[in-house]
RNA sequence: GGGCCUGUAGCUCAAUUGGUUAGAGCAGAGCGCUCAUAACGCUUUGGUUGGGGGUUCAAGUCCCUCCGGGCCUACCA
């Protein structure tokens, strides 16, 4: 047994995430954890929601509500959508957490004595009617390049040429469109990353195992141009973390906060001591799993994101780590994740285009939504979502697949022997070949879910599913009956079996829908098939079973057709 | 502009890292079965691996070039 510690990118708290975020982290970690707990590893699965930063601010405004509650409102919702994803965090905190409130500022603190902190004084435009400092990105004006009107601080989005929020023709504020700008002076807090540079590249260099994703994109960012720029990590903003050296002040950081990409990784260790708090357990409990000089040394520690969080993971939160000069645990892999797009274009949170969890699960049960996004997982580009492809893999693989093998062995068996497993006959060569065939893909679907190959792992599976209609194929246990019944029933026998070991190899994909199939078979046991033959073995002659409700009922092409209708244009 | 990824059957994806005749699933066609959610099984049609050039005994894989798609480019998170 070994011990893992899996996080998953925490999903920013304004507003409820889209399929395409759930298939880039949380999905694909959720899997990863609950495969490796049934193969009796001990896991320790966090989550949180990323609470702090200029969106929050603007998001809590816009419906009203001071943010500290509008947070609450929305970490409730955000949990709510991830338990009906079945979801199995150990804990899913919140960065607005104390817990995460004291460790941030323990780090600010740690990096500001080993001399990698760095005071910048630098001009940020103010916004007098909207009293706040605009990011860069929420000033609009014209492009001195290009004369888009409607180019952003950053960068025109006509013409692609970077700016600076100066250099904009007419600037205003892309939130109140008020043009009382001006350019102000503020000091913030900068963490020198270039300092780190050598011992970051010597890390990366050691995962030759790594995505080529993650590696070449934090390679990239440590070597392009001058090579690693040192960050800002403070804001000036009301809600965050205050700007604190462990728990004293600092002076001339009154009023400033965190940056969120500061606080927001570190939350991943903060949610483990939310964890142990919230059990009434002492520190050593989470700290077994984040200090490598209590406990934490043989920890495996995987992380799961998009392509787009890359930097932080494989940069600045190491550098946060390492400059701490404390035995704090590091990533040992990171699994990135490229987009799911929708139906020809992106999905989007501002359009409201594709579909979003809470309508997911509106419409069709989790596992079905599991299914296809984990057997379609971004992985090597990206991919692409389609009512039509959806349909079709969740109508083929769990209706007629999966869900049609358990119906027709259960009701064949209620019919000829009654809904228990039925006693006599043996076992021949078709059993010897099944449970070879069985043995050989349970091995390789092992090796893909060890290896995080989401989709080779997907077709495996269902491969064990295929296996078993192939079976009842050439057995054909309604022929048999009527010569010999007693060869009928141990066909039966061994197909009821096979329910119990696709439940248990199905779990992780498809966890309600497994627990179905185990509750029809009045068995407890999902223990994982090491062998086969054993497993096959497990439900005994006599015992009771019940024939359950069909578990995959097909999506029509009318439904196919209407959601897609439904979801093709803005989010109401 | 720079960097990275990508292009393989109608669709979604593989191909043990340069090694026999490029494989699966779906869709299509044919046959079989009748236990089952009109489900299942078997057989089968589809490919000049985006185009062109090169290296090599050997290229989907390496190099050059052109074409297409995507991402990143540090103040969105």
């Amino acid at each position: 047994m070994s011990r893992y510690l899996i996080t998953s990118a925490i999903p920013y708290i304004n507003g409820i995430k889209h399929l395409g975020n759930l298939v880039g982290s949380q999905l694909p970690a959720d899997l990863y954890a609950r495969y490796l707990r049934q193969r009796g590893h001990e896991v320790m699965f966090l989550c949180a929601t990323d609470e702090h930063g200029t969106p929050a601010e603007l998001a809590a405004a816009k419906a009203q509500q001071p943010v500290a509650e509008y947070c609450a409102e929305m970490h409730k919702v955000q949990k709510g959508l991830s338990d009906g994803f079945r979801l199995s965090f150990d804990k899913f905190g919140r960065s607005s957490s104390p817990q995460n409130r004291e460790l941030t500022q323990h780090f600010a603190g740690r990096l500001y004595d080993a001399g990698l902190i760095e005071e910048v004084t630098e001009r940020q435009v103010y916004s007098q009617d909207d009293g706040r400092f605009l990011p860069d990105r929420y000033i609009e004006g014209t492009c001195p390049n290009c004369g888009y009107d409607k180019a952003r601080g950053d960068q025109c989005e006509n013409c692609t040429k970077q700016l600076d929020p100066t250099d904009l023709i007419d600037p205003k504020s892309a939130i109140s469109g008020s043009t009382e700008l001006e350019v102000r002076e503020t000091k913030h807090l900068y963490l020198r990353q270039s300092a780190m540079r050598d011992e970051l590249n010597a890390w990366i260099d050691e995962k030759a195992d790594w995505p080529v994703l993650t590696t070449s994109i934090a390679k990239k960012w440590l070597n392009d141009g001058d090579g690693l720029r040192d960050r800002g990590i403070t804001r000036d903003l009301d809600w965050g973390v205050p700007v604190k050296r462990g728990d004293a002040p600092w002076p001339g950081m009154e009023g400033k906060v965190f940056y969120v990409w500061f606080d927001a990784p570190i939350e991943y260790i903060a949610s483990a001591r939310e964890w142990a708090e919230e059990k009434g357990l002492d520190d050593a409990a989470w700290q077994r799993w984040w200090r490598t000089d209590k406990g934490a040394e043989d920890v495996r520690y995987v992380q799961f994101m998009g392509k787009d969080n890359v930097p932080f993971h494989t940069l600045s939160f190491p550098a946060t780590i390492m400059g701490s000069g404390e035995p704090w645990k590091l990533v040992d892999y990171i699994k990135s994740f490229n987009y799911l797009n929708y139906d020809g274009g992106q999905f989007s949170t501002s359009q409201g285009r594709g579909v979003f969890m809470d309508q997911a699960l509106s419409i069709l049960p989790a596992d079905y939504w599991r299914w296809w996004l984990l057997s379609h997982a971004p992985e090597s580009g990206d991919a692409e979502f389609t009512w039509e492809n959806f349909q079709q893999s969740v109508n083929k693989d769990l209706a007629d697949v999966l869900g049609n093998f358990v119906s027709r062995v259960t009701k064949f068996c209620r019919s000829k022997f009654g809904t228990e497993i039925p006693s006599g006959g043996s076992y021949g060569q078709a059993e010897t070949d099944l449970i070879e065939e069985l043995t050989r893909r349970v091995r390789a679907y092992e090796t893909h879910m060890d290896n995080i190959d989401i989709r080779k792992a997907a077709m495996e599976l269902r491969a064990t599913w295929v296996a078993g209609n192939e079976y009842l194929q050439s057995t054909a246990p309604w022929a048999a009956y009527k010569e010999d019944p007693d060869r009928a029933a141990a066909i039966v026998r061994l197909s009821l079996n096979l329910i119990r070991v696709y439940a248990v190899l199905s779990h992780p994909f498809i966890p309600d829908a497994a627990d179905q199939m185990l509750a029809a078979m009045h068995c407890a046991d999902d223990s994982w098939p090491d062998d086969i033959a054993a497993a096959l073995d497990v439900l005994p002659a006599g015992h009771a079973f019940d024939v359950p409700d069909v578990l995959f009922r097909k999506i029509t092409d009318d439904e196919r057709d209407d959601w897609q209708a439904r979801f093709s244009g803005v989010r109401d």
